[in-house]
DNA sequence: GATTAATCGAGACGGTACGTCGCGTCTTAGT
DNA sequence: ACTAAGACGCGACGTACCGTCTCGATTAATC
């Protein structure tokens, strides 16, 4: 059995799973993170309040689970010859995806929430998005990484953007990247 | 008027005022951010519940002027003939205010709140405590600042440490730290 | 101080009283006691629920409340010098308390769910609706009542008709009442 | 058909079915009526909750076939030449039903529940659990009881007892029963 | 002996009331 | 005018039980 035993009792309902993740998605857009509920999660989705708890405990938790999947497509870029286009390719999608998209919205309140609640913290580590992608990006854009040194560039690839968006809410140009890339270049 | 122009009146109780904050300070510590309340902040102050209101809309509010002052004092530096050196000292104490100081968890709160509540991150820009730091170290250790440079630098000098600690939750030796004050000041 | 210390604080309101009172008098005629819920009483009255729970701890003490008058005046019957009118007169009250009335059906709910809460029995017992209206019969109708013996002729009164529609379900003609009288009064 | 048709598929299980029963007569001493719930009683006998619904509409129609056989036999009285001997046997065996015997539980709190429930009325009058008891003694103790006054004279048997114990919570003595039974029979 | 059909246990489903808690407002008396 | 106290209407919390609905597994009677 590969799959959490398949035992007695009604199967869980696959209709209901994607209803809620379908509602958080919407209900982000709509209303913003804070005002979300649980109970009004279950109401969006028709669903019963207990089937919400039994699956998730908590609104950070169905929205990872409604966002890992896009997040992680969206921060995706094709290899590139050029290590400077390449790394300015990352940093505007990274920017699309903080200021603009969806999923990105559901990563801020993800992160948001991770300050003061060190469950939803150790969640979004585990999930690891921004890393993950940023990883790769280091990997084929510099030589010789020395194990070590990775964690340090991937960190100096996406803290300074993260900075400016999250804590400064700066609005970055198109030249502000190639900047920045190329910094990170050398 | 120099103070509020002090009509008729009872005066606003400093008493209360001060008790407020302190309590913040210590139910931040004691219980964290999201479990404190205005409710009970007015309680454990023995303030009315009104008095709290009255003078702060948010738990945002009072936590920002409890810790602001706090803040900022931790994060100087003093000058240095060596950028290398006085960039590690900036760097450590913010690896401290972020980890350790109450000060700092006060910060991470109110960043965190910042990522799903506009009123919020309008609040924190206002004060700006990191960037406010951060830009005296990168005037004394940069040569010709361009203005437009200016925020650029700040962002590479706070955002990669801000990155692996507040999303990736690492711990950073001192040789860390001193790895990347080298490579800010090249 | 006769009536509750009259401490600091908002005063309890009497509008919101007087709601939840009328609230539950009206519902119990509409919908019956048991599908009576204090959610249900709360948003009936335009009440908080909160407020409800404050005052009163169960649906039935609120019942109590708000029935308890009434029950007395309905069965107060006027003294009369042919015993066998007046006890008939009594149990013509007390049927149509039992059998049409609201207070009467207050009264049956409040019974019943004593047979299974010990805390309504209390409070039922306490208010002894029943007894002090029979009592009052039984005093005036029998001689020689030798303390003991009256608590002996009041079931007497009572618990035949009381039986006969609680129990039996059975609809009492006034002759079946001129009857039990008489053999009441012998 | 003297059984229920008996068709194809698999039997009723005998098993599950005194399983419930037993259940819920254990849950209502040790829990109470009230908090006894559908859900409970089918774990308790290790059964699922469908096959409780499948064969009861209702924790009052277990109840009611849980004790009523129980009932009748607790009231039986052996016949006797003294009336009032014979009454005050039978008035003692319903005192010690109502106020101690388990079956005498679950009938109070089947009476409870119908008088805020028609179905339960109906349900427990159509069993007559008191009534059959006691028209059997006021047969044998009385002569010719005609149709009519049969009915009022068991109201006049059972009624005061009734009263005194469920409404009154009172507890009778010995010579509390011997002075009803001898009124009762003149 | 295989098929058929109603049962069994388990447990998830959409609902809804529970009693509590915090919200932000209000109404007191007291300073 | 401001204070502490505390009730107000509101609405989300997480839990419990409702009665229904799948599931796979039994268990006879019928073919």
């Amino acid at each position: 059995m590969t799959e959490a035993t398949r035992g007695a009792g009604r199967p869980r309902s696959e209709r209901a799973r994607l209803a809620v993740l379908r509602a958080v998605d919407d209900m982000l857009v709509e209303e913003g993170y804070a005002s979300m509920t649980m109970k009004g999660i279950a109401e969006r989705a028709n669903v019963g309040r207990q089937t919400v708890y039994r699956w998730w405990s908590s609104k950070a938790e169905i929205l990872l689970e409604a966002s890992a999947a896009d997040a992680a497509r969206e921060l995706e870029v094709p290899a590139h010859r050029d290590p400077v286009a390449e790394v300015t390719a990352f940093l505007t999608a990274l920017t699309a995806f903080l200021t603009t998209s969806d999923a990105g919205l559901a990563y801020r309140a993800l992160l948001g929430e991770a300050q003061h609640d060190p469950a939803v913290a150790e969640l979004l580590q585990s999930a690891d998005v921004l890393g993950t992608a940023a990883r790769g990006i280091v990997a084929r854009t510099t030589v010789d990484v020395s194990g070590a040194e990775s964690a340090a560039r991937t960190a100096e690839l996406v803290g300074p953007l993260l900075y400016a968006i999250l804590v400064e809410g700066r609005t970055l140009t198109p030249s502000d990247l190639r900047g920045m890339a190329e910094r990170f270049v050398r």
